[in-house]
DNA sequence: TTTTGAAAAGCTAACCGTTAGTGGTACGTT
DNA sequence: AACGTACCACTAACGGTTAGCTTTTCAAAA
């Protein structure tokens, strides 16, 4: 994994990137729906079926960092301190993102999808994605001992709270509010007889 | 509105229906993906192009009670009874809605839908727009003086609600669990300074 | 009643994202 | 040096969707 990669995969992740570099560069410059694949795959000098082997479809190409987000979130949950609670540990990393998003530098990117209906519909399914994921690893900690409903539903807000916030006028203080309503539905997903202790007959 | 409607507006509403009637029975019978628009124009014998003066897309033939879905929710926020909270009234009506998607007789539309990715991706996007609904509904309540944020996250709690006890394996159970959540969500939305009184200096 | 305007429906032909199917080429390995 | 495997290219098509234009059908003015 960290070996130093062959000629082969080194020219495979160059062409990739090629693609993508060129892609949103094409969207930037000439807006989404202007550029067709077949523009991308003549600027980038490749096959149209090329595209496709390394992107799943044309939306996918603006979301090159998704599986990055993915990550960045579970290992949120996954890698926090020991004693560190789930919800600030969630917090701090959606704040970080939704600064990611936020910052001038992403603004026309950000703008480019909201005026995309197709890839605002990307990016929602992604979410969805991302949000079960999420669920997964907050159901795997062993020190939460949740149900899976509850585990669902807690990644949904805040998959929910990223969303909004980046949305909102003031971001920063709209995630304060969301996760003030994040924190009190995880306090309440305790089942009453489960508040003294956490063993179980 | 009520009125007597004419002669074309009945036709043309005939002419829907017969498209959606058509579409849906083709896709039960054959699979989503195994017909063709031009399939299911030929079969309500109407052209490719009046398919698409009544639905948008493919996906909306098989969402056809969209709109309807959407007023149940803002009504049953804007016409609950005055002293009924905001929370019971919502969870009655996701209630509701859960159960009439659970019905024994709305399955195998429900498990066409799960099996094609471009109709959840589709129902994914018609969630947000309920969502965005329910939040302008909520925050137009006068007895409620929430911030704007605060409405939109919780009507997107409750849309999660609705999904998240759909697809559970006792959706009755889970709506219980996750409306508890939202329960302790939107109290906490109030700000500590609000909670003795709702006039601000 | 006749005329007239417009909504509804139709047809053709295309555009665009996406996917086989086929074959060639460069790379890592023996 | 030879081989097998990814990777990539090309052509051609399929299916959803739309544009442009004509025809039909209804409603209401004349």
């Amino acid at each position: 994994m960290t070996a130093p990669p062959g000629r082969r995969e080194r020219k495979k992740a160059a062409t990739r990137q090629k693609i993508a570099d060129t892609a949103l560069r094409l969207f930037l410059e000439r807006g989404y729906d202007a550029v067709g694949i077949r523009d991308v795959a003549a600027e980038a000098d490749v096959a149209v079926t090329t595209v496709f082997s390394h992107f799943a479809s044309k939306e996918a190409l603006v979301f090159e960092q998704d599986e990055n987000f993915e990550q960045r979130l579970t290992r949120a949950v996954t890698d926090r301190a020991r004693e560190e609670p789930l919800i600030p540990a969630l917090r701090r990393e959606i704040q970080a993102l939704v600064r990611h998003c936020t910052a001038d530098s992403a603004a026309p990117i950000w703008r480019m999808i909201d005026e995309s209906p197709a890839l605002r519909k990307y990016e929602e399914s992604m979410r969805l994605r991302h949000a079960e994921s999420l669920a997964t690893a907050i159901a795997a900690d062993p020190d939460l001992a949740q149900t899976t409903t509850a585990c669902r539903t807690i990644a949904r807000f805040a998959i929910d709270g990223y969303s909004l916030a980046r949305e909102a006028a003031d971001p920063e203080t709209a995630l304060d509010e969301i996760f003030r309503m994040i924190e009190a539905a995880w306090a309440a997903a305790r089942r009453p007889e489960d508040v003294a202790g956490t063993a179980r007959p």
